[in-house]
DNA sequence: CGGCTTTTTGACCGAAATCAATATAAGTGG
DNA sequence: CCACTTATATTGATTTCGGTCAAAAAGCCG
């Protein structure tokens, strides 16, 4: 690896200088494979690695009494994992990986260290965080007030628009390593509810789904259904203290 | 004001220097009076003012085509809100005044100085956002997999729950300044259903209303009900680099 | 091929929404 | 302080969306 992870994830965001870039990669120690299926951090578990994702899908979910499952987030090359463990000990949910996937673990020693002598990448790592805070605050109000169209709609579009900002071009579909299930257990439906309203979705030609490649045909309607709104992050560069 | 709540909210999870204290109190510039129901932010505006919470209740919330409304969050003395201009220029939802309320302007400018010359106070500031992500992520699993009763149930406890970690002893019941309609909101119901729901809750013992003021009488039944998790805040202090 | 998971479809049920009306509380201006 | 208006709470009747149960079809993989 060239170059990692989290200096090619900000630097999506901000101009990094090849210093900067070089103390990001220092952040990070050791690499890890992880096969899909395999459980990164179990809920109420002890918490305390952090990492960045490297490659594949990873997702975060929490367990009810019951056996079912809500998946709270999916995660994609880049996106920093685990940060809760600086506010609790206890692990609040688990961290799965969806598919094959590799994670580059972050010395929390060696964050604090950024604070200390890089002012202005640990402002911007604050600043980069809330995106991910508003893309949940839509999800919960995609929970909240859509319908099952609604939000299996807004969950493809989220994917696309998230998988289209990182790195390949969504336009002719995608790949969607999803079940049925697991797609239920992100919008808060059941399996055989998702199949019903994915079948409709198709039928209307909003999308269509070939093997496990989905692509989105009408992302107005399809937008409209999911009352999705776009946004465009543009990190506010004029607080940022100077760099060291 | 002697001390800014800031300052009062960070020492909640950690022993604050007296210089700390004052450096956060010297964040803030400015009070203002808001008065119930004052919008003070729309959604898709233009996103700027970072402030915190010193009295009263707000909360965010996101309107869909139809009108209909799903609040995000509400926020209580102490909370930090509007942090995500750092990362979007148009608002992504909009923060509402829910009784009369004084906030405290921050300057965004002198938040940049707080990360380059107290790196200390920049990572606390990092490691305690993480506690609202994870209420965040509570209320998205019980928007996602919570019965009617679940949500309301759920709502109430974290409800109790924040207020009791701030400020008054919530053992004999708590005003809840919320309608109903504010409370399906909240919990992604029609407020027909939360009246209902909330009957149904007194008439089983699990609380009281009396009036506007609400009484939890069996809160281990309650958190069953919903799926309810209590989460220690425990912030790890040995990755903080040494205060300035 | 044979056992597994995943997808698809049907019949039926139930929780919450919708529609509608009334009751109660809370403001507001005179 | 009272009459009047408006917001909020409550209850009932009905509809609808999504869940549950069950079974078959289609993939997938050793």
């Amino acid at each position: 690896m060239a170059e990692s992870c989290l200096a090619e994830h900000l630097g999506h965001y901000v101009e990094l200088s090849a210093t900067e870039r070089n103390v990001l990669d220092g952040l990070t120690a050791g690499s890890r494979a992880v096969r899909r299926g395999a459980i990164l951090r179990p809920e109420h578990g002890a918490n305390g690695e952090i990492f960045v994702v490297e490659s594949g899908w990873l997702y975060t979910s929490a367990l009810l009494e019951d056996g079912r499952r809500q998946i709270v987030r999916l995660h994609f090359r880049g996106d920093l994992l685990g940060l809760d463990s600086l506010a609790f000990q206890e692990a609040p949910d688990s961290i799965t990986a969806l598919t094959d996937a590799h994670i580059c673990m972050i010395d929390r020693a060696r964050l604090g260290a950024l604070f200390a002598e890089h002012p202005r990448l640990a402002a911007l790592l604050f600043a980069v965080r809330q995106v991910d805070r508003v893309n949940l605050t839509d999800r919960l109000v995609s929970l909240g007030r859509n319908s099952a169209r609604g939000r299996v709609a807004a969950l493809l579009l989220q994917l696309a628009n998230r998988l289209g900002a990182a790195q390949l071009p969504v336009e002719d579909g995608f790949a969607l390593p999803l079940t049925q299930e697991e797609i239920g257990d992100l919008t808060g439906l059941t399996a055989v509810h998702v199949n019903r309203t994915m079948r409709v979705l198709s039928e209307q030609g909003l999308i269509r789904r070939t093997g496990n490649i989905l692509r989105i045909l009408q992302p107005e309607r399809l937008a409209r259904v999911a009352n999705y709104n776009h946004r465009s992050v543009r990190i506010d560069q004029a607080w940022l203290p100077t760099p060291r």
